[in-house]
DNA sequence: CTGAAAGCGCTTACAG
DNA sequence: CTGAAAGCGCTTACAG
């Protein structure tokens, strides 16, 4: 692999030139020379050493992704999406899963400081704990709804638990479960909030010992279905689609007929929920959508430009399939 | 963020003092200066700078992994595994979708030599026309099966494919369709003959018009359903489970029942087969197994023992569900 | 046992 | 208009 030493010898010309040339710093060089150092470039297939660059530039067109975890569908998605877009831009994904390694403020500058990572995406909730300092030197948005400060682009998802609740009520069901996400996930204590939003309205009461937490992983839906079976429910809020496959597959195996004897709501959407026996009935964030304002907000934090919107809230919808059974 | 210079005037040492420690290359270091050096590097956070590192050294702890494409739950499951792994043993994984960007030598030796990895996993049929002074000159372990020289760990595509037929033979299916991968994918090739054998065997004719080509997307199985269906087949083969899904969904739209009016297979046993309906029948790979051998052997080449085994094939498994009806 | 120097492959003031 | 030199943050012969 050629390096600049070897192109600027080729053309007869100072490594200087050849980098100026290359980089477009060229108005002052004359247009023979630049001629002739393309000329050199393109024949030894030259591009220059990222790793070089980086560190004398400390920038890398590097984009750090933490998500907690890349086997989850809907991540599997945003990730594939943001990666087309992105490398559109010139820009690569770092991905960074963030339930295998762990993850703090500490693990965060050194991925980011290192490798003179130019902007972040996350989601996760452990970053709501960043100091200032962090969030002020680096540039970040959020992909979850951590806190009222960052950039934030995500899915309302207090109006999404909000639906859900008028779906679930407007249908008459009396005894309803939740499994939620990790305690202290915001994007779950949003839905939740939502959720809950709609009993004050109707002045019915909602007994929190009906709410389970999980991990939003397949597994922790399916360990959950028998404590909140136990508690006699009619119909389960899952705040992911994953537990709710967790949970479905736990009635198949206990003979429990979904919707019949249980109506089931997930979150995300994920393309499979459709497939499923029963077809799951959810709400779908557009993460293509998301994908976009991703993209959007992130041309202008790389540029520079002022930004207006802090935070972007895309509109959940729900989307009634069959494994609620509506009663009205 | 404290670099080595910062350290060894912390520690009233050279920075070449510091590196040894910190690098173990501290023989003859005395324990005094060790400490000091150690205490210092603790007291200012540091850990050297991975770009600058790389650079001189020619190495980054970096693995890649070629995927078609992360949002296919299959790779996604397989990414997850091999990051958890291989972040045990100090690398990362870094992943590239060939499908999102393009995929040939170049690329590769770019991506490769440029970030100085240390181990490429590919999975991508394009791999098969590199050459062989690239295939010399670069650690890869082929997640394909793509050619007799090189690393490759794989399920024994062949064997799968047979298996699939024995079970729709036997069970007295006449006229089988099949939903391929890309005409040039080895794995989709390997499955093909496998499938093919059992005819041969048995001295049944195959009409070789009902393979139709797909590239293992959802999407695919869905746009060539309508094709297939026209030539009235009584079982679909689909190469991956994505596929089959894509099948399932134009059936259900179509009032096609599966597997009344039509016997699905499918390839890969994707966590959700299990959840779909009908539940479908599939080949499993076992990914952990997969996954394991994988660390195994890049540990192997990495420490550049002298491997012994070249082709190591995983076993697959036919998972009898619900998606093909039992006729005997 | 420890350190000064060279060098990895680049970019960027600065000088001419 | 072009180039020599310094420097990014490291490691590694080599010298003492």
């Amino acid at each position: 692999m050629a390096n600049i030493k070897d192109v600027a010898k080729l053309a007869n010309v100072s490594i200087t030139t050849v980098s100026m040339v290359l980089n477009n710093r060229d108005n002052k060089i004359s247009e023979k020379t630049r001629e002739k150092v393309i000329k050199a470039a393109n024949k030894l297939n030259y591009s220059p050493n990222p790793i070089a660059r980086s560190l004398v530039m400390k920038r890398s067109n590097a984009i750090l992704l933490v998500i907690p975890d890349i086997s989850n569908p809907f991540f599997g998605v945003m990730a594939k999406e943001l990666s087309v877009l992105f490398e559109k831009e010139g820009y690569w994904l770092y991905i960074y899963n963030s339930s295998v390694g762990n993850f703090d403020e500490r693990v965060f500058l050194d991925l980011v400081e290192k490798n003179f990572i130019e902007l972040s995406l996350i989601v996760d909730r452990r970053a709501k704990n960043f100091s200032s300092k962090t969030r002020d030197r680096h540039k970040i948005i959020f992909l979850d709804e951590i806190n009222d400060e960052g950039m934030t682009v995500t899915c309302d998802n207090e109006r999404g638990g909000y639906i859900v609740s008028e779906y679930l009520l407007d249908n008459t069901y009396k005894n309803i479960g939740l499994i939620a996400g990790e305690k202290d996930s915001m994007n779950s204590n949003q839905r939740i909030k939502g959720f809950l939003k709609n009993f004050k309205i109707r002045n019915i009461d909602f007994d929190k010992n009906n709410i389970f937490y999980g991990n939003y992983t397949f597994e922790s839906g399916y360990e959950n279905a028998k404590k909140l079976l136990q508690r006699k429910v009619d119909a389960v809020f899952c705040l992911n689609d994953m537990m709710a496959f967790g949970l479905i597959k736990y009635c198949k195996e206990n003979n429990i007929n979904v919707p019949n004897d249980l109506s089931v709501v997930g979150y995300d959407d994920v393309f499979i929920s459709d497939l499923l026996s029963p077809r799951l009935t959810t709400i779908n964030q557009d993460h293509q959508e998301i994908a976009r304002e991703v993209i959007d907000l992130s041309k202008k934090i790389l540029s520079k430009e002022t930004i207006d919107k802090k935070k972007i809230l895309i509109k959940p919808v729900l989307v009634k399939r069959d494994s609620v059974k509506e009663r009205i």
